[in-house]
DNA sequence: CGAACCCTTGATGGCGATCAAACGCCGTGG
DNA sequence: CCACGGCGTTTGATCGCCATCAAGGGTTCG
């Protein structure tokens, strides 16, 4: 990887506190590797052989079943994925690919696991991370179990609207089929859903989203304090 | 506690491998409590000060939005329950009731992330414990948006059916309200899923349930042989 | 320039929610 | 002991959200 993102990757939370010297060790026998778009890289079913970081790009976690597909969740970077199955040495419940090009940082699962046996604070940090992306997929099945297509798209928008720290204006993170997927929904739903939402504050234009009123917007997703915090 | 059940309760997987001496310092400090059925004993949005370990009885955890609610997860006797929360220190994504009569540990929260910084093979048990919920989730997740509410049930009785080793038949592990509920259904369309399910392998009455013909049961269930296999 | 592919818009249908009512069960109190 | 009321379950009727099917427009890429 190149000399100038060991400190960017260092200062992630998972790996922030741990011993120098461990971490050297890991990153020393891990290996960056670039995937184009659209690239399937990990299959439900198969074996966790590497914590996957993801350094730059977009990545999709998705399920399969048959011929169909779902949306679970998007990567962005800087973020691990996969920490679940990697430690605990199972089966993959997701297939992941790459929506743009990314570059990813693999760590074989049986290193991590050993230095995570020996360094406690890298320990500390994973158990952290697993318990925060834990507390993610509540709020994603809460939101599905609790709202419908609308609330969930208005929900999801102001996500991003704080994410981005209020920018006014700002592009969807990826194709709207996959959106579409991710918040449990048809395309053709949510681009009558995105019309919709003119009149209650978000203005969504092809890949653009103008959050006019938020306000208004809020009114109609309801978010709840507890669950949406984020 | 009663003497009999330190035993069961150091047997957990959470506790099995830590070390004996930090067992006695966090089972020193926890207490059992005693609970009625239908209380509350947790609320979403309050502070996490303890890790609860179901002992006896059944809980229910679920979401609260407004004036309705939705049941998440059933807790069974022996596991823990709420251990991101507990861990990250943070507010409670649900509530939790007990439905029948419950005895549960609590183990104050930061007594626990103390033992966990000190005891290597604690964190390990954590972090797997943790991990496996989180793979679960997922099960709900993937359950919740690939499925429509037929094969959510069959896939449920399935699974209860593997859980009690095969018996022809069982009861239900709570009321039917709550069974949809979980399922992401009402009532009513429970009850109607139930009657169609007499054509299909399994005679469901009131609460007890006969599976007749598994093979037919699962080819309307179509399980998947990843992400149902637990 | 053509062929995918994505997005959009319209028409239709079905799954499941909602509303409503009756039944059975069980506790309480007369 | 029985009457009553409450609650959970069941069954029926209806409604609405959203999926599906279908077709057309726009963009990208070979």
């Amino acid at each position: 990887m190149r000399a100038e993102e060991i400190p960017e990757i260092s200062s992630l939370p998972l790996f922030a506190t741990m011993q120098p010297e461990v971490r050297d060790e890991i990153f020393g026998s891990a290996f960056l590797q670039v995937f184009p778009p659209q690239l399937t890289m990990i299959e439900t079913g198969g074996r966790a052989d590497f914590l996957h970081i993801l350094i730059d790009g977009l990545v999709e976690l998705f399920t399969v079943d048959g011929s169909r597909e779902v949306t679970m969740q998007l990567v962005r970077p800087v973020s691990s994925f996969i920490l679940a199955a990697a430690y605990t040495d199972q089966h993959y419940l997701m297939s992941a690919r790459t929506l743009t090009a990314s570059r990813i940082l693999l760590i074989p699962s049986q290193l991590l696991r050993g230095a995570i046996a020996r360094d406690g604070a890298l320990a500390a940090a994973a158990m952290t991370e697993l318990a925060m992306r834990y507390r993610n997929i509540v709020r994603s099945l809460t939101d599905m179990k609790m709202r419908q297509t609308l609330e969930r798209l208005a929900n999801f928008l102001l996500l991003e609207h704080t994410r981005l720290d209020g920018a006014v204006q700002f592009q969807l993170p990826a194709e709207k089929r996959v959106i579409a997927s991710l918040l449990g929904m048809t395309a053709e739903n949510l681009s009558r859903a995105c019309s919709t939402l003119a009149g209650h504050g978000a203005i969504v234009s092809g890949p653009t989203v103008q959050i006019v009123d938020r306000t208004a917007l809020e009114a109609l997703a309801r978010p709840d304090p507890v669950v949406d915090r984020h």
